[in-house]
DNA sequence: ACTCAGGTATCCT
DNA sequence: AGGATACCTGAG
């Protein structure tokens, strides 16, 4: 099927954006993982108009307005986001936007995403890809040739501890190990702690074994869409050290500082690379 | 060979 | 409370 969207959108930054994982390159344009669904994607006429974007997936109009609309955050227009960034006023913030515009923060399942966050502590992203692939070769279920869903928390549970270091996680087994327990016998609640506030939900994850303030904040960003959580890793302390040494104006973007926290991090490791 | 990676738990003071 | 340190392992 082939939709249009005229709004920011760019496949290449959201993939390079260190929010998921299973996304894949591919000729012309991308396979996506996501639960149990597969799709590959591509943008047809590629760089004509700004924002006017022609999309072609490989599924149903149907599987695409029930899961992969709100995959992409489709719902919200993050061009009239980013005009709320004053050039005059934070010029560093804007010039990130200009150069970021086309991420999204993708609806991705809160399982999945706080399992590939606790894996993905001081690992760079292609050891983290490598580790998530691995897991889900190993305990996910078969969608096609060659592609395996996440496992669920009872699969990841059936993994002996050997199971899990052959894929590479290292000391944060244990942390996984433990979630899937959790999650498996109910003590992980998904649904409840989507039903807390942002600061009482905070609160809960870093309760988790293996889970600090970095891996909540990039649960709660990207598990739970909480778009004013603003994981702090080390090239956006870096970053806030030498462009914002006032600290941050949070108060002006809220409810939004998670998407500057991606147009920052974004310009800072893609263009600047300092 | 050696450092570093989208950190966290644990052990200090 | 806040600071130092160990930790698995793949990539550059």
């Amino acid at each position: 099927m082939v939709t249009e969207i005229s709004d920011d959108f760019d496949l290449k930054k959201i993939a390079d954006s260190g929010q998921c994982f299973r996304w894949t390159e591919t000729e012309d344009g991308y396979e996506i993982i996501a639960g149990s669904h597969w799709v590959r994607i591509r943008e047809q006429d590629r760089g004509k108009e700004v924002n006017r974007h022609r999309l072609e997936l490989t599924c149903s109009r149907e599987e695409f307005e029930t899961f992969w609309r709100q995959y992409f955050d489709l719902g919200l227009d993050y061009s009239s986001v980013r005009r709320r960034i004053d050039p005059e006023k934070d010029p560093y913030l804007y010039r990130a936007s200009v150069c970021g515009r086309g991420i999204r923060i993708l609806n991705q399942d809160p399982w999945e995403t706080l399992i590939t966050f606790i894996i993905s502590q001081r690992k760079n992203i292609p050891a983290i890809r490598l580790s998530v692939d691995k897991l889900c070769r190993m305990a996910g279920t078969r969608l096609a040739e060659g592609r395996y869903s996440f496992p669920g928390p009872e699969q990841l549970c059936s993994l002996s501890g050997e199971q899990l270091a052959e894929c590479g996680l290292g000391y944060r087994a244990k942390y996984v190990h433990r979630a899937a327990e959790d999650a498996a016998d109910g003590r992980i609640d998904f649904d409840r702690l989507n039903g807390l506030p942002d600061d009482a939900l905070k609160e809960e994850l870093m309760k988790l074994y293996g889970v600090g303030i970095k891996v909540a904040n990039c649960e709660m960003l990207f598990g739970f869409h909480r778009l004013d959580s603003f994981p702090e890793d080390v090239w956006i302390l870096r970053l806030l050290e030498e462009e914002y040494p006032g600290g941050f104006p949070f108060a002006e973007y809220q409810p939004y500082n998670g998407i500057m926290q991606q147009y920052l991090f974004w310009y800072r490791r893609t263009v600047q690379k300092k």
